[in-house]
RNA sequence: GGAGAGGUGGCAGAGUGGUCGAAUGCGGCGGUCUUGAAAACCGUUGACUCGAAAGGGUCCGGGGGUUCGAAUCCCUCCCUCUCCGCCA
């Protein structure tokens, strides 16, 4: 959410960011409205002190013995008016907060112009892209001559979108897990935690993924409104929720391995062959919450914590800096990191790392105690994937193949996998 | 699933219709004392919001109701704990 503060003053210029996002906001709406509400708001507030003055009296006057009847009628006008500036007030503010729900967060300077991901700019790329003497499979041909993947019985357990993994396939992707946690932990700093993958409302709500895209998430038949995580950036950053943190707490860096389901609804015809795009997949997160002065410096620090990941596995790949039309709802910066896939011949997004600045941390009330100012300050949150798990393995099946479609495991995981160093067929 | 107890400030814990944003303790901050620290003692210390300030308003799990007036009474939902049942 956006600072209402910022709203009422420099309403244009919030609009005129937001524009950038292609995003065109009713400044008159929102100023006439907010106009009523400054204007009910002095009006019930004065009624509700006159009512508490009136009722300090009345305790007073019964206490010594005086007649109140007179006192009581007038208290029975201020009540019946007052409710009736309460009850106009509350529905004025709910309405202007479901609209400020639906304002995505502004896109910091350094954002680049752009509607669609081909306008997203790159920032560096690591490693090369192999060369192949033959010619290259993709992960799906790979998967099936090895026996490891298997869509088709997927499809009859739950329907398109699944994948069951089997063998030494489904090995090496428990591998990837257990391999990225273990980097993140004793080498970056991370501290583990386990959380739900179930989440309701008010979680999905706070990290942005709701009132807007509820037909992206998978909603429960529960009588009360609870969800699949899409991520584990929900349950994790909601641990927060409504918490003052010290300032020796500061920054916390979490890393959390869920499983994600998202509906893809919208997604129909795109990516429908392989395991790029699915209903479930793996996902190792980083979750951080840190002071506001540090937060860039963390989105740099946390994107290099997942491209490390990429390193280690020796996976070529670029960083793009998101442009305004491709920046998610809640973002005020993202870095993409695509991975090399030769089947494509092309890159692939293998991780989101993002700066919510106090976008998630205002509807989160995750706050900070500041000893410098002694002020309950905002904190910002920041978020990466390092890494989508069935999109690394897809990667290292393609890069890493040879002619007779046997799969090389990366020397960082063989230890992983018992010291196994190629997977052919079983 | 059944029975009971309970949800109050950073934490613990009083408060059952009026002068209660709320006793007390702990913790935090400032000070006295001390070479320094601890202890002791003194002072101070909730969040949000409107306002230049003075000051006003809201918040005692969420929502609704009763009342001139609700932390306190009623309804409802959520959550926690204890016991029983079932269970990986």
């Amino acid at each position: 959410m956006l600072d209402p503060k910022l709203l009422r003053t420099k309403l244009d210029e919030v609009a005129l960011q937001l524009s950038r996002r292609e995003l065109n906001i009713d400044k008159d709406w929102f100023a006439s409205q907010e106009k009523q509400r400054r204007h009910l708001q002095a009006a019930t507030e004065n009624l509700q002190s006159q009512r508490n003055r009136n009722s300090k009296l009345i305790a007073q006057a019964k206490s010594s013995g005086q007649d109140t009847t007179v006192m009581l009628e007038e208290m029975g006008k201020i009540a019946n008016e007052l409710k009736a500036c309460e009850t106009k007030l509350d529905d004025l503010k709910s309405e202007i907060h479901t609209w400020m729900l639906e304002l995505p967060n502004i896109p910091h300077h350094s954002v680049p112009e752009g509607t669609t991901d081909k306008d997203n700019i790159e920032v560096r790329k690591w490693g090369d892209c192999p060369g192949f003497d033959f010619e290259v499979l993709d992960h799906v041909d790979i998967g099936e001559r090895l026996g490891g993947l298997d869509f088709k019985r997927a499809a009859k357990v739950v329907g398109s979108r699944f994948v069951t993994m089997h063998g030494q396939v489904a090995r090496l992707h428990r591998a990837l897990i257990q391999f990225m946690l273990d980097v993140h932990i004793s080498e970056h700093g991370y501290k583990e935690v386990y959380v739900p993958y179930i989440a309701n409302e008010q979680s999905l709500t706070c990290t942005g993924q709701l009132p807007k895209f509820e037909e992206d998430v998978f909603r429960l038949h529960t009588s009360d409104l609870r969800y699949l995580i899409p991520t584990a950036e929900v349950p994790v950053t909601n641990l927060w929720r409504d918490y003052i943190a010290k300032e020796e707490d500061l920054p916390v860096k979490y890393v959390c391995h869920t499983p994600c389901f998202r509906s893809e609804a919208g997604s129909y015809g795109k990516d429908t062959r392989g395991m790029i795009r699915q209903h479930q997949f793996e996902k190792v997160e980083l979750v951080q919450l840190v002071k506001p002065e540090s937060s860039w410096r963390a989105l740099d620090e946390l994107t290099q914590h997942a491209e490390v990941i990429l390193q280690k596995l020796q996976l070529p790949y670029r960083v793009v800096t998101l442009c305004t039309g491709d920046l998610g709802f809640a973002s005020a910066k993202t870095y993409d990191i695509e991975v090399w896939l030769p089947s494509r011949k092309g890159y692939c997004e293998i991780s989101s790392c993002s700066n919510f600045l106090d976008f998630q941390a205002r509807r989160l009330k995750a706050r900070w105690k500041n000893t410098a100012t002694r002020k309950t300050e905002l904190l910002h949150t920041l978020n990466g994937s390092a890494l989508a798990v069935g999109r690394t393995l897809v990667a290292i099946m393609e890069n890493n193949q040879d002619q007779y479609a046997r799969v090389r495991i990366p020397e960082a995981l063989q230890p992983y996998m018992n010291g196994l160093e190629v997977i052919s067929r079983e």
